[in-house]
DNA sequence: TTATAAATGTAGCCTAGGCTACATTTTTGT
DNA sequence: ACAAAAATGTAGCCTAGGCTACATTTATAA
């Protein structure tokens, strides 16, 4: 083979830490979406596609192919022209983002990042934190308290 | 108008913790792939295609693809048959993401998460930190060390 | 009730990022 | 030098997720 070493003789390796981003990413699109229908839910009642749309700042037909998708994946329900929700799974995944969002935020609290970015960048870091480093939090926060 | 607000009377807001997943996505791959870049210059003397490709865990043609978009945006450079540079503003970036990257992971492991995990976890985590965390984060850092 | 407004559905287009298959150019080894 | 292997380029296909434009249904208000 040409060169699977190079000049300093070191073999290249597929490398674990880039091949998530791309896999990740659309599980992320699923995470928004059923942490948002279950917000809507609790907060409104219901939830409507053009408050999706509007919540996740993409045009209604956008937010209808997310739903669509939700639905081929077994996370959501809905009829023609009625609110979407949530099945078992999908409220389990919502939940599961909802503590991982908490633990996230609190963990960036009490390290010190001012409340607006934590609030944010949770939003962003909450798609990428293993169950090991959730525990990890977990402990962390527990010590903190006392 | 029909639901502008609905049943409990609240107005829906587009929320700004939602829509920087779908725009940041495209810039992460620009993130990952000039990180790797810069790595393998470092590390091997020069960035390969293949060896792209190789550490992203994609085959060729899409790495071709993402070199072709580096080039567009005026991160890397290239000529037929020959490896991938940076150029300035790539070699910035490079810089960022490798300040990021390390921030992140002692963070991480100064909590407590062990080092595997925090290693995975900071790949995905540096591409959501806001200036104003990382800030919080260095801070956080010289406190913990003394 | 019935016209209008709002919400939802659907079609069709675009770009990004993934792939395989195949063509071409370099590199390697005999 | 030259054949084989490796690397790179290119074409073309797929899916996801974004959009606009337009059709249809539901809800509101006169």
């Amino acid at each position: 083979m040409a060169r699977s070493k190079n000049s300093e003789g070191k073999a290249i390796e597929p490398n674990q830490r880039f091949d998530c981003a791309r896999t990740a990413q659309s599980q992320v699109l699923l995470e928004d979406y059923t942490e948002m229908i279950d917000d809507l839910i609790r907060e409104h009642g219901e939830a409507r596609l053009t408050d999706i749309a509007k919540l996740m700042g993409v045009a209604h037909p956008t937010a209808a192919k997310a739903v669509a998708r939700l639905k081929r994946e077994g996370l959501a329900t809905s009829k023609p022209y009625r609110g979407v929700f949530l099945t078992p799974s999908g409220l389990e995944m919502a939940e599961r983002m909802r503590v991982r969002h908490r633990l996230v935020l609190d963990v960036l609290v009490a390290i010190g990042v001012p409340a607006d970015a934590a609030e944010l960048d949770a939003e962003g870091i909450e798609h990428h934190v293993s169950d090991k480093t959730l525990a990890a939090f977990e402990a962390f926060l527990k010590k903190s308290d006392r």
